[in-house]
DNA sequence: TTGCTCCTCACGTCACGTGAGGTGGC
DNA sequence: TTGCTCCTCACGTCACGTGAGGTGGC
């Protein structure tokens, strides 16, 4: 046949594979130039490749392949630019959601590298850069309440305050004393997400670390007040605890691993 | 049942939809903690939204579910970090192509835009601003091709330059001699893309219209030659031809609008 | 005869959403 | 009795990819 191109040789030249030609020739979205009436091959044109190319640049932009079959008859620029106007839309939202993945990924990577490194037996002084936060608002617990009772609670009463739990949460302790008092009730929860508008203040922390369930520190507040006070350090602010391993990156909660923190008053001399 | 949820409570306080729920238990990815076993109700408990923050966290970071379910029962950091590496590259992957995606939108609808608004029955002396494009390698004809077959032809030998059809395709003619000469025969042709390392200058440039199928400028090239003759003006550098409506956006080929520009001398005195 | 390309038709994929048809408690 | 929730099972979605089983030309 001169000048006709069989679906395979059509395929290679404009990089679309076979079935999907054929898919969209039972769609009737774009077909070949002839069918052999013996045989029923399909045979293309070269001209065909614009037709085609309608078809592709539009399927590429995720414009469903109803869509473009509707549009097909009766394209006209201004049809057109409100299409587009709303697939861009819908592409905005798209590149949003892919943002916060991203962010996702990066802060769970970070906590939990951060984790597998750390010697976790030790109370030490440590600079710590800025860190983002969302606070959650104040913790009201009814009695008997646990950490996670609460934070269970507190997500079905919030549940309008749209948190993506995706992002590691943490215990915010709003000085040392509350932190001694009650080390699994925390004052208020945060998850820590780089878009928060609370900061973690840079500067001098006294950290510590634990081993265990949410809520479960140990003897940690008490270790690292002792610390503080033979080491007269002065300490400031609230006590964020954050866990780096938790229920994503492990399956036994006696692993989970918590990192406390409290700035330390720097005294210029 | 006391401390136990329904389906459709445990539904409304976790954001997940009750045939999700249904689903994932199917799977056996994550089950209610008991079910009634006269009417296999399921029953669900507050603490299982830790459970189940496993499996949304890794699922709207786009994970398979099959990777989720095998990975539920060994995870452990390290683990962990590499799936959350791979998952990062995917993304990256996932988020270059929505960024092409939004930059041919961008660039479609700028050009229809413009075409719906301008005035192509006239010549004139229009400012543009810089536009970067890619050229393709000079075009080699073949006897009796016309523009569409050299296109063509020229896609099949060019299949490893990966040139993106979803951008606009232009007529570069090497000057002004050449457009006159063989309008329908380009040196070249281009693609508008704004990743495009060839830079047509801003300035001032003499400008036409003309609407017609790929190639068919009628009398354009003669009449942009008289216009220059007429005003004086000194023409430099290479034609650059447009579609700034193509088989995009309409399916009448003599609709197709061409927009052709050479760049003016521009004399200081 | 062998190997190759082409055809149609049916079924699988993935993560659900949507009924249909039926049960159980107030 | 009525209305509500729950159940299971089957089928639909979307854009193909993958055989199975068969034909036609060199």
């Amino acid at each position: 046949m001169n000048g006709y191109l069989t679906i395979q040789e059509f395929s290679k030249i404009c990089g679309i594979e076979v079935s999907t030609l054929r898919y969209w020739d039972d769609l009737s979205l774009f077909s070949p130039i002839m069918r052999d009436p013996e045989n029923n091959y399909r045979y293309y044109s070269l001209a065909q490749i614009l037709a085609l190319n309608f078809v592709t640049t539009l399927s590429d932009l995720e414009i469903p392949l109803k869509t473009i079959s509707e549009l097909r008859h009766e394209r006209d620029p201004e049809n057109f630019l409100r299409l587009l106007e709303k697939q861009e839309k819908v592409l905005d939202m798209e590149l949003r959601r892919l943002r916060e993945r991203s962010s996702i990924i990066h802060t769970r990577r970070e906590l939990i590298n951060y984790g597998t490194k750390v010697d976790e037996n030790t109370i030490s002084v440590l600079n710590r850069d800025m860190k983002e936060i969302i606070l959650w608002p104040p913790n009201i617990y009814e009695k008997d309440d646990t950490f996670i009772e609460a934070m269970a609670h507190f997500i079905v009463k919030t549940n309008d305050l749209h948190i993506n739990l995706s992002f590691p949460v943490g215990a915010y302790h709003a000085n040392m004393a509350s932190f001694l008092k009650g080390p699994t009730l925390p004052d208020r929860f945060f998850s820590i997400d780089p878009l928060g508008d609370h900061l973690r203040k840079e500067g001098k922390y006294l950290v510590g670390f634990a081993r265990g369930y949410y809520g479960e520190l140990g003897d940690l507040p008490e270790r690292m007040a002792d610390y503080a006070k033979k080491n007269e350090l002065e300490l400031t602010g609230p006590v964020y605890t954050m866990y780096l391993h938790d229920e994503i990156c492990t399956n036994e909660p006696n692993d989970f691993l918590a990192q406390s923190c409290i700035a330390i008053v720097e005294h210029e001399e």
